[in-house]
DNA sequence: TTTTTTGCAAAACCTTTGCAGTTGG
DNA sequence: CCAACTGCAAAGGTTTTGCAAAAAA
């Protein structure tokens, strides 16, 4: 059920907005799913599954794993949510932005750092000609060792 | 015990240096390691556990597949064999070649294109310049459309 | 009431680990 | 002979799925 098929971004930054995204399109608003995004409301940098089922550690009650995932995955279809993956390790889910962001993750220290796509976009032109590719690092972000690491 | 502290790349493209490397370390040859090799040098291009395992689709005898974990772990450590991540899904194993190789990736259609890295140092460069970053898609690949999927 | 969603348990997928037995040197 | 290696089985980490019970509309 994993949500390739990429909707549109729907960005949103209050609850209600999110709620009535919802409701537009006749899915519910359980509790489950309100925690789900009071956690990704909550958070400053995309959270794992478990950080949310876990109640972002305390801060907010806990809930059910796979309803977690499922939600995420609903959420993610209509455009609210992301989701990255780091390397190794679970995938990171944040709400969808205005304007997408695009990620440098650091294969030593693992810290994130999350850029406007168009900060990429040299980048991005380089790749274009080089090799008629488009990429994207908006899901699977650009992996090295950021300025610390490098030494 | 996953090889993430990458020991220089020992790049072989025949059987007996392969297993020259392996005498010159103490390391046995097994009939399990000696399979490992034969597939890796059979496959163009970088080839799942599970694939090796299996033979190589019926070309090669099967093996244990937790000892051709183990023996591509102890391969990658000596630097005989290096592995990428190709978005979800298994990860893929090929014998180290000569300075190393970087990897883009096709989100819709998978394919896999190996590059040398000093087609990648423009964009390394523009990268460490705008962020700091020391970008590395060795491991990692950039991620995105090809030529033919881009449309 | 009807349809969606939940919670739990179980499975799936990829990879690692423990261990007793085998084998290469 | 003995350390290294194997095969098998079991477990670990992440995500998905089946299903009966609960809850939203």
């Amino acid at each position: 059920m994993t949500a390739s098929h990429l909707t549109p971004a729907l960005p949103v930054s209050d609850m209600d907005s999110a709620l009535a995204a919802l409701r537009s399109r006749g899915l519910r608003i359980s509790a489950a799913r309100r925690l789900v995004l009071e956690s990704l409301l909550a958070a400053d940098s995309p959270v794992t599954a478990e950080q949310i089922a876990d109640g972002l550690g305390g801060r907010l009650p806990r809930s059910d794993l796979a309803s977690v995932y499922r939600n995420l995955d609903t959420l993610e279809e209509i455009g609210l949510v992301r989701h990255v993956h780091l390397g190794h390790g679970p995938g990171r889910y944040a709400l969808a932005s205005a304007g997408e962001r695009e990620y440098l993750v650091c294969d030593r220290c693992g810290v994130l750092r999350a850029v406007e796509p168009r900060e990429l976009d040299g980048v991005r032109a380089q790749l274009r000609a080089a090799f008629g590719f488009e990429a994207r690092f908006e899901h699977f972000p650009i992996v090295g060792l950021c300025a610390n690491c490098r030494d």
